[in-house]
DNA sequence: ACGGACCCATCGTTCCATGA
DNA sequence: TCATGGAACGATGGGTCCGT
């Protein structure tokens, strides 16, 4: 451990180049979650999700170059092919989740669509899902201009599934999983038939059968023990560090749970992984907690990004040399905690939570010993008076 | 000492976009 | 069409603080 004063962090960091950067490569986390599972949501979400329609509504970011929208919206280029273009060209182009002003504009345009050339639903559906591509070109590639910088291929992929017609969802009900094994065993992995016997998407059937009910009986769940710490950790670094590569983000989970025998899911891997034990390897294997300075930093962090809402922070950006414990997934979890922990943030905008937020942890005192605090902090003195206590190697 | 409120750590499940 | 990585969310149990 350095000494804890030195370790203070520089309170605002330093002004950030703002986002401005809406260009592609790195994904500006499109905007949202409301939408996929909106069913089973209630009308305050729907209100909420609204309220930051219209927000995001205000700052259109539309696309300069007519000439690539015609193409994004015409031609249907492979990924190799459009990060092609983005290189030579300069072309401009949206990835990630679709954000709900996209899924509105799709919905209005398909909507427009059928009035227009005097279709019924029937016919609609007919079209989503014909295999036949030439007739249907020009469906694809009006409604894919209704959402700027997304690319024709991507709009098919998303349409036909949020348009599949089986409507089962969420928990699945031991009998499904039963008539899935029986599904798998009289017609082997072929997942569109499937889908048909179960009645859930082909998709759904897939991963709930490979993650879930293939080799049940060989899957570990619960605690890990200390050996599968240590296999975890030695399989990770094995294929990353020792390889010149990055144990965050260059990791193939598949591979490493077929490492670990398929005692453990690829999920499992990468959760335990990234929630957990790349800290500990990160810290020298000690056990790093969240504390009060890390909160204060991530308010800091945050606050300099200037964005117009959380959904648009790049969680993986926030790290940096001398802050790097924590994951993505696990900063993102923070700030929800942080953020909810505001009276009445349901109905306040990002800027008024964050207002609030960095008051509060404005002279939060980065206590460089997390545990231990047995004393009452009657006065701000006894942060200092710790110094010789711990286990000082220096 | 006890119990409730709150926060945190961890594990699990479902849904989704992308690459090939 | 399939495989893959991963985002979003849910659930649970432990730990800590605090009033009684």
């Amino acid at each position: 451990m350095p000494g804890p004063s030195a370790f203070v962090p520089p309170l605002p960091p330093p002004p950030p180049p703002t986002s401005a950067s809406s260009a592609l490569g790195k994904r500006p986390a499109t905007s949202d979650v409301i939408l996929g599972r909106t069913q089973r949501k209630t009308a305050d979400d729907t209100r909420k999700a609204q309220k930051k329609i219209d927000n995001a509504m205000l700052v259109p970011d539309t696309p300069p170059n007519a000439a690539h929208a015609n193409l994004l919206a015409t031609k249907w280029l492979n990924t190799t092919k459009l990060a092609e273009l983005a290189e030579t060209q300069g072309l401009v182009y949206k990835k990630g989740k679709f954000s709900a002003i996209e899924e509105e504009q799709l919905k209005n345009a398909i909507e427009h669509y059928r009035t227009k050339n005097e279709l019924s639903y029937e016919q609609i559906h007919e079209m989503i899902f014909s295999k036949n591509d030439k007739r249907d070109q020009n469906f694809w590639s009006e409604i894919t201009a209704a959402v700027p910088q997304r690319p024709i291929v991507a709009v098919y992929h998303h349409v036909r599934r949020t348009h599949h017609p089986l409507k089962a969802r969420g928990k699945w009900m031991p009998s499904e999983d039963e008539s899935l094994i029986q599904a798998v065993s009289d017609l082997g992995q072929q997942w569109e038939k499937v889908s048909q016997r179960v009645g859930r998407m082909a998709a759904d059937c897939r991963d709930r059968y490979r993650n879930h009910l293939a080799d049940r009986d060989k899957r570990a769940i619960g605690h890990w023990t200390k050996e599968e710490e240590e296999e975890l950790t030695r399989i990770v670094t094995e294929m990353t560090v020792e390889q010149g590569k990055d144990m965050d983000n260059d990791v193939f989970w598949g591979v490493v749970a077929k490492r670990m025998g398929d005692r453990r899911g690829r999920q499992q891997c990468r959760i335990k992984w990234t929630d957990s034990l790349s800290k500990t390897y990160k810290s020298g294997g000690q056990k790093p907690r969240w504390s009060q300075r890390d909160a204060h930093i991530l308010v800091h962090k945050i606050a300099s990004l200037n964005v117009r809402d959380d959904t648009e922070i790049d969680w993986k950006v926030l790290p940096d040399e001398s802050w790097n414990l924590w994951s993505a997934h696990i900063l993102q979890r923070r700030w929800m905690t942080l953020k909810k922990s505001v009276r009445g943030w349901e109905d306040m905008t990002h800027q008024e939570i964050m207002d609030i937020l960095t008051v509060k942890k404005a002279d939060m005192p980065p206590s460089p010993h997390p545990h231990k605090r047995k004393q009452k902090r009657s006065a701000e003195v006894i942060a200092e008076s710790e110094d010789g206590a711990a286990a000082g190697s220096e």
